[in-house]
DNA sequence: TATGAATGAGAATTCATTCAT
DNA sequence: AATGAATGAATTCTCATTCAT
């Protein structure tokens, strides 16, 4: 059985997902939860905390599942791109991605909240990249890809990933054609 | 002398930018607009008509921004593509760039309105992706890219840009070389 | 008409005597005040600011009441003594009694805004020293007093009339004789 | 070892001190006496019962320490008064003398219960009038003093004696002489 | 047109009280 | 007996919106 805390969070990123931060409110949070209003405020000082301290919980919780399920098995270069993708495409309808990026300056409520997120992303991000580099790996034995000049690269892959799976399901773009295929297209590309 | 109803939604934008959206109130509105309250409600039906109008407005105004620099004065592609990133930076630090992604389903306060806004980018997407093909055909004429097999390679490569300009901007990640050399780079590639 | 501010002190009062301090709410201040909840927030910043503010406007009220009635018409020592004791009952009646009361200590909210309430009290305590002095003054010319020692007697006079006023007012002590007589008596003696 | 009612009571005492009435709370009274929160309503039915009995718990305390005190190895007049000032000094420090003030009817929490609190008080007067009565019973025999036509004067001499006291321990007054001969010198004429 | 005082619905938060352990 | 996690009613406070001027 999950612990409370982690009902809270949880209510609360799939309330965000439904109408929006600033629509979000602890009255919803409880009901979702299950659990008295008062309740909630024996787990957060405050309704900010949950926001930061959800985004922080998914964050992590999306981070291990990225770095559990790109390299499962000894995927071969390809696999582990789609691996890659599959992943992004969980993480991005669970929202966490939200904290990936950083609109959260926007959505988020204070500055110095946010500072203390900004950190934990950076945190993630030496993770992410790590992954990046393992699966670029494999390309390079493979001789499908080269090792980049800088880790930079890592990033703009990933970002290639994230930003046009993200617009892919929340369908601000309409693409026609065979997503995973294109992008290792692409990723095999930009690692040339 | 700007009218009222662009004052409102420039005050609203830098105070979003500042507080986030959950902080955005009416009353910061039209004192950062030295304006009334009530004036506010001659130009706008409601807080939430400002944010999604403030949204469209600034898209507008950017994706112009980018038309009119990245082809100016006839460039080569390098420096298509540099005018290309120094107008990405002007549009992330003006904070508009939120409209485009769909992050803004989080951001912003209720589906419906989301979906109106949805429309007005993807309309502008248009014109970004045209601007990317015009880039592009000026990198053809000098041999150093090819004609993608889909239009989702402008896709990419816009939000190759973009995402790396606002997490540069906004210090999530910190790079020690120079961003527009090495991004042109990965453009040749990504064209390749 | 009264503004709003005044209006707002004098429900606050009028409840704190009616429900104590414990029982004082915002709502049933803005409802006494027949104004909306959301005005009184318009005048001041927390309710506690209500109780402090109105604590010290009353006091002020009072204070100059009594300087106004003791002395009014040129008294002999008696009389002036008797609108001495005739304003204490209007105070004690208005509560405002209160504040001159260091157990404001322990009716108040927090030990800092105490502080302020205090110095305003101290103040005003000078005033109505001043006031007991004038009255005794004109016991003396009467040779009814003598000028006491110390002012320390001035004090303890003004004590003598609002404490036996107050519990007589609220009903602590039940007294059978005529009370102005005999405190009188009594103020004679102290200044003997 | 005190009993758990005892220890409620006084750490209820402490607090209304330290954060006044409205301030207090159960679960900072359940912290402040070491106990659980649960714990307090096996010896209180609810928080305004800790407050009424605390303040007749004290006000007993309080009147048995100055029976005591006042008249204790058989003292003179003068040592008499000092003895009942030490005594206030007490009682005022433990802030029951909160209880003899109807100010309490601001500070209680309702009136049915505040009537409760007075008939106690109006008890415990009388035991102190006797005391007082006690006390000049000796100046008489000393000849330093007579017996007053009315019982009030002993009323006003203790309410002398406390508003005097509680204003110099709680500093609302600053006093340049030593108190006690000078309450004494006052205590006499107003016995003469 | 422009305003900002007034409002009250609604949000955040507190806390007395209960009850399963 | 003792506890403290859970609760929701009640409270403080906010703020979008209105409307008289």
């Amino acid at each position: 059985m999950k612990n409370k805390k982690q009902l809270i969070m949880n209510a609360a990123m799939s309330l965000i997902e439904k109408n929006g931060i600033a629509g979000l409110t602890v009255s919803d949070i409880a009901n979702e939860a299950k659990i008295g209003k008062g309740t909630v405020y024996e787990y957060f000082k405050c309704k900010e905390d949950i926001f930061y301290e959800a985004m922080e919980y998914g964050l992590e919780l999306c981070v291990k599942d990225l770095e559990k399920k790109a390299l499962a098995n000894h995927p071969d270069h390809r696999k582990a791109v789609y691996n890659f993708i599959d992943s992004a495409v969980e993480i991005i309808k669970s929202q966490v991605f939200l904290s990936f990026s950083t609109d959260s300056k926007i959505c988020g409520f204070d500055k110095d909240s946010f500072e203390k997120l900004r950190n934990t992303v950076q945190k993630h991000y030496v993770t992410i990249l790590g992954i990046c580099e393992k699966i670029n790996q494999i390309g390079i034995e493979e001789g499908a890809t080269k090792k980049p000049s800088y880790p930079l690269t890592h990033f703009i892959f990933s970002n290639m990933i994230f930003s046009t799976v993200m617009q892919s399901v929340n369908g601000t773009i309409q693409i026609g054609i065979d997503l995973k295929p294109y992008l290792y297209e692409m990723t095999v590309k930009l690692y040339s």
